[in-house]
DNA sequence: CTAGAAGTTAGACGGATGTCAATATAGAGA
DNA sequence: TCTCTATATTGACATCCGTCTAACTTCTAG
C-alpha cells in the first residue's frame, strides 16, 4: 500500500487515469508490479493472447469454447490450460451453460494494463 | 503482413488506434500476436516491469544503469540479463556514454501495446 | 600502460512453462 | 441407467527462464 493502493479496482476507474497511474508518472511500488506482471505474463503467449483477442472480439461478448478449439493448432487440453492461466490473470470470466462453457473478457482488467502503458506525451487523454 | 502491417510503427501513431486496432476489434492474427505476445512476455516479470516503470518515470526521460541496480535485490548481471530482454523486445533503447550506460523508454512500443488493450467501451477515445 | 570501475557475457543449475496422451468430470439424451 | 459429447485435470517430458559466480570488455584516471 502506497500512493495509489487499491489493486482491486473493482468497479468504475477514471477513464483519465485508471486503478493507477501510467507508468510514466511514477515508479511502480514491487507489490503492485507483481500483481501488474501476473497479468501481463499472461498475455505473454501467441496462443493466449490471440484467445483473448478472440474472445474480446467476439460481437456475443461470450465465446464457447468450442468455437476456440479449432483455430489452434495445439490440443484441446492446451486450450484449456491457457484458459485458465487467462482466468488466474483475471483476463477472462467463464460460465457454464449445458455442456458448453462460455468466455468472457473482463474489460476492467485489460483497462488497467492499458492505462498503465498509456504515456502522457502521446496523444492520449491521460492527464 | 495482413491487414495491419507495419509492426514497426516508427513515429507517430494515430491516438485513436495506435498501430492496430484495439483487442475487441478484430481477432489478432498469429504472426501479430506473435510479435505483440513478445512485449507483453517481457513485462511479466516484476523486476522488468519495475524497471520499464523506473525508466519512463525518471524526469531526465533517461536512467543511468548505476542507478538502477542498487533498487533491486538480485546481482547485477541479473539486472543486465533483463534490461537485454526489455531491449529485444522493443520497449527501450540505450547508449553508451563514457563508463556508464543509459536507457531510455520507447514510447511508441509501449503505446502499442496500451492501445492495444484500450476497449472502446470504457470511455477511451478509440473508435 | 597499468589499475580500477561499470556493464555485459558465459556457463551452470534449479524451477517454471507449454505440450501431449490418458483419464476424469459434467451434462444431455436415449 | 448407459452412452456420448464437451471440458478439465493429471502426469510425464522437453524446453525455457531467472538467478548466480566468474570472466570479459570498455572506458577513465593516473
Amino acid at each position: 500500500m502506497s500512493k495509489v493502493g487499491a489493486t482491486s479496482g473493482s468497479t468504475a476507474v477514471s477513464p483519465s487515469q485508471g486503478c493507477c497511474a501510467p507508468l510514466e508518472a511514477v515508479p511502480l511500488d514491487p507489490a503492485h508490479a507483481a500483481d501488474m506482471a501476473k497479468m501481463f505474463k499472461a498475455l505473454g503467449d501467441p496462443v493466449r493472447l490471440r484467445l483473448l483477442s478472440l474472445i474480446s472480439a467476439h460481437p456475443d461478448g461470450e465465446v464457447c469454447v468450442c468455437d476456440l478449439t479449432d483455430l489452434f493448432d495445439v490440443a484441446a487440453p492446451t486450450i484449456s490450460y491457457h484458459l485458465k492461466l487467462l482466468r488466474e490473470a483475471g483476463l477472462v470470466d467463464h460460465e457454464r451453460r449445458g455442456t458448453w462453457v462460455y468466455y468472457r473478457p473482463v474489460r476492467e482488467r485489460m483497462y488497467q494494463l492499458s492505462a498503465l502503458l498509456a504515456a502522457s506525451d502521446m496523444a492520449l487523454p491521460a492527464r
